[in-house]
DNA sequence: TTGAAAGCGCTAACAG
DNA sequence: CTGTTAGCGCTTTCAA
């Protein structure tokens, strides 16, 4: 039996000055002790820590930050959203900001709601925070953040004006390229672009890195088709591809949305990745299991999260020494079953093709994942 | 350009008594007005609110709390991970605390951290907060939580002793003895259950309901295999179940699992839903375009978010009054094409049958869902 | 309907 | 190494 807190609901919980009563020293050494400054006995540390054991004291921490104008805490704006990325990248800033010694406060911005990441701001400001992430934005028009705390900006790198606001790549665009590039080395001529929603910035940086990809080889750019992240969109999309008769290889904003895709390609009799090969993009947890098993890229979130948080923390905490630049995160192409060379006939959907690709075609088994590392 | 704060860098912060001076009245009436008290002439009001606005005045919020006793936010601890039901549960109590005018405090919980949810407890009472969400927690051997301020569990009824401790279920028992339920009535003599890890409470719930409804039709249970959520552990379960004879359905206790499971089916040449009948848990967003597009119960996040915040605000802020049951969450039951009659021969496997599902097999077009509410 | 005074529990300076 | 003295910016009495 685990206990939580020592003292009833009756008393009034105890405060600094009981525990140096406890301990015999002044309320300023208790503090002292416990902001773990220097220039304190052992011998007293001892007895203070005793002392508030024993008491079951807890610092108060409304009464720290108005008397320290610090609140040790940062603040998240991110999107109402359980989709993998978002979702992924705040448990990453969670972790990030309780190992550096910072609580968390979040709010989420309902898509559509307008002012979103402003009002979220300045709730949080309010609520007191040292500094703020803002994660994977959408586009509300050109936007100033005037605040006294620093920002960081993650994923939406230029979205933000202001004084003291850090963006931070996610990489997205590097990746992106990266999984184009992987289909265009299989020998496809072009690639096509099933992209996310345009008004998010991480949906335009990878079509961004499409786009510099095709265009790095000179490849004739094919029209993008714009879902909105859902697999849904992606079935839709996937319809409308089906007739398109140059279509041999398709890289998907994310792995939902090529997970619609395909199935909208199989239902439409189009083999993948036999007839059309598609990437994804995130590395969703199931997507080595679906079929076939989905050839993707992955987001370094946590190591995006704690580039990131570093950032921030410096400019709260040392306002004054230059930022480095953030790292590139590392680009992590996981290559599975969904890719594979153009069938011979390119526009050879009429002969099914019998053979599967060189990896062994849709069933090859998901333990088989090769993770390739571009840097 | 939307501008968010007013001031520069350099001044200090406008207080509460500059917005007096400037409107012209005490200090304490700008407190009445921020905090919409009665007995203020509209004049007043307007006054206040005017010169507030001018000087770009934000309430602080710690010198608040110091001196009400009250922070008006509350915590959450949660897993950290992008799980689709831990993520949308957050979004929802995200959502539910706001509309309640109270902000979000958010700590993880590392899988397999000693002492988990107690640490997360401590430090969330540090910060300071009205009252705390436990969410999905997993069992950590008897906890007590004696703490002062209320305590919501969501997930785990009867997880946590302590005396303001407040527990709503997510109705998850309900939902899998539905799922099961549902099977049967096919006309499959049993159904097996590919499990979640024991140790959260969530899995469990769906084991209780999996089990009530096999013995409420006196129908064998056969043994459970334990995954970790994973398609992968789903994959590795779906191996051994492969050399079971007696297998023509399945209940598995979340989606990804089911994805992981009905891949290896397929590996092992077993065909869903002609050979096997799989349903899954939670509906996540690709699980109606996966092949076959997955039969599953949909969980309530947001209903039950939302529902069990009102009970906690109500603890918060009216210790005194007896708290409401909670209203059971609706049972919703989503059809896909995972799920037939069993095969004529029940042990038909060998002659792979070649007719498919009633209700069209695997290719079923995904907007062909049916919802079916059970209550 | 409004105002004056007195803290909330801590940290910041400055002494010793 | 330790203690003293002032506040931090609000809300809470209580009085007008």
């Amino acid at each position: 039996m685990t206990r939580v807190g020592g003292r009833g609901t009756g008393p009034a919980a105890p405060r600094s000055v009981d525990v140096a009563r406890l301990a015999g020293v002044s309320q300023k050494t208790v503090s002292r002790v416990l902001n773990g400054e220097r220039y304190v006995s052992d011998e007293v540390r001892r007895r203070v820590l005793e002392a508030a054991e024993e008491l079951g004291y807890r610092l108060n921490n409304a009464a720290r930050a108005l008397a320290s104008g610090r609140t040790r805490s940062i603040g998240v704006v991110t999107l109402g959203t359980a989709l993998y990325g978002p979702a992924s990248l705040l448990i990453g800033i969670e972790r990030a900001a309780r190992d550096a010694g910072y609580a968390l406060r979040v709010v989420n911005t309902l898509e559509g709601d307008p002012g979103g990441v402003v009002g979220a701001v300045e709730s949080l400001l309010e609520q007191g925070v040292d500094g703020i992430v803002v994660s994977e934005p959408i586009d509300e028009g050109a936007v100033s953040l005037s605040v006294d705390v620093p920002v960081l900006v993650l994923g939406a790198p230029a979205a933000f004006g202001g004084p003291r606001v850090v963006a931070a790549g996610v990489g997205a665009e590097l990746l992106a390229r990266a999984a184009t590039e992987h289909l265009l080395d299989l020998g496809h001529v072009t690639v096509h672009h099933l992209a996310g929603p345009q008004r998010w910035f991480a949906a335009r940086d990878r079509l961004h890195g499409w786009r510099a990809a095709l265009t790095a080889r000179d490849r004739e750019q094919p029209p993008v088709i714009e879902g909105d992240w859902s697999a849904a969109s992606g079935y839709a999309a996937g319809r409308e591809l089906a007739h398109d008769s140059s279509l041999t290889a398709v890289f998907a904003a994310n792995d939902d949305m090529a997970i619609g895709l395909i199935r909208a390609l199989a239902d439409a009799g189009l083999r993948v990745p036999d007839d059309v090969s598609v990437v994804g993009f995130d590395d969703i947890p199931v997507s080595a299991y679906v079929t076939p098993p989905l050839t993707t890229v992955r987001q370094p979130f946590d190591a995006v999260a704690h580039d990131g948080l570093r950032l921030l923390v410096q400019a709260i905490e040392k306002p004054d020494v230059e930022l480095p630049p953030p790292n590139d995160p590392p680009v992590e192409l996981v290559l599975r079953a969904s890719t594979a060379p153009p069938s011979p006939r390119k526009t050879g959907r009429s002969t099914r093709s019998t053979a599967s690709g060189p990896r062994g075609g849709a069933h090859a088994p998901p333990a088989a994942d090769e993770a390739s590392s571009t840097d």
